[in-house]
DNA sequence: ACGAGACATGTCTACGTTAGAAGGTGCGGC
DNA sequence: GCCGCACCTTCTAACGTAGACATGTCTCGT
């Protein structure tokens, strides 16, 4: 139920339409906790009700937007601070690793090569972002940094990984 | 839909039940992919009403020991080679960290200390696992200690970034 | 004046996951 | 002999995610 949060998180920087947050989502938090449209409409009815969020204007074409309130400010501040995060990692790439022997060993070390090479694609698309955001020296870039220099580590060690379990393949 | 997979991939070494399934998860498989009991028997019948599986004994107190088919071998190779893994990663962890300007430097910095710190004590954990299988040469230690490595060196990365991060924070 | 395309919200269905209760059977130890 | 525990399965309810579908409005260029 982090969706809740992701969208408490995002009204801080100010007051949004489900159209406006549906945008940011895709450039930013995509990467981390993807949200479909339908998710987050009804995510935002479901918080509005609950009171975290309250409709500060109502625009054309329907468009409402939506401000957090004391309430939701309070609860993701809680949830930032006495909330332990979800440690369950799930991943197919990782599963199929554990059933290579099922395949013969060139297919095998395919498998580990393609998984390099998108490691390098997403670490390239990253460095891009990052030369990108450089500048900026408030919050969101401050952070939105940290974060990424967190998938920048991993997409690393997973790419020196996939190189070096290759090699074990014999 | 990988669940089906997970349990293709158990059965290619031997015959087992549900309850023999659900233990080889806890110890194997649920660091990379969680089940819990009901989903097991419920994707084992839907496994063998679609043929993937067979039941090749029935034992005392209704034990049905299920073995893959031809078909299901068949099946687990497809989606080995010719289905591309999902790349959705999704992180409350991270998903925090975006907001970390939401609570004080101070906050901010004992929460990426914990991240860290988590980080190590799933380093030790690991890397006592590692010792333990380290002997074994049979695919499954050979790939489950591929599988153990990129734990390691994802986990190495993520402490290295976590007190990395803890200095940016002024 | 009009049409294309962006803006904007909402509903529905299906599927996979999680959590827990409920209920029965065989086995080993005392 | 019997008691407790391990074994083993099934079912239900709720939740979160994914994607399609439906619907309507404003704006801008021509």
């Amino acid at each position: 139920m982090s969706l809740r949060h992701a969208v408490l998180g995002l009204l801080t920087k100010g007051p949004a339409s489900g159209y406006d947050l549906l945008k940011v989502f895709d450039v930013s938090l995509s990467n981390v906790w993807p949200a479909t449209q339908s998710q987050l409409y009804a995510e935002l009815g479901r918080l509005a009700e609950a009171g975290l969020v309250s409709v500060s204007a109502e625009g054309p074409r329907g468009r409402k937007e939506y401000s957090i309130t004391g309430e939701g400010l309070a609860e993701l501040r809680h949830w930032m601070t006495d909330v332990e995060p979800a440690r369950v990692m799930r991943s197919d790439m990782l599963l199929r690793v554990f059933f290579l022997g099922q395949i013969d060993p060139g297919q095998a070390r395919d498998y580990l090569r393609r998984q390099g090479e998108f490691a390098t694609g997403q670490l390239e698309r990253m460095e891009g972002i990052r030369d990108l955001v450089e500048k900026g020296q408030d919050d969101l870039s401050v952070y939105g940094r940290i974060a990424l220099d967190y998938g920048l580590r991993l997409g690393q060690a997973q790419r020196e990984w996939a190189e070096w379990a290759e090699k074990q393949i014999r």
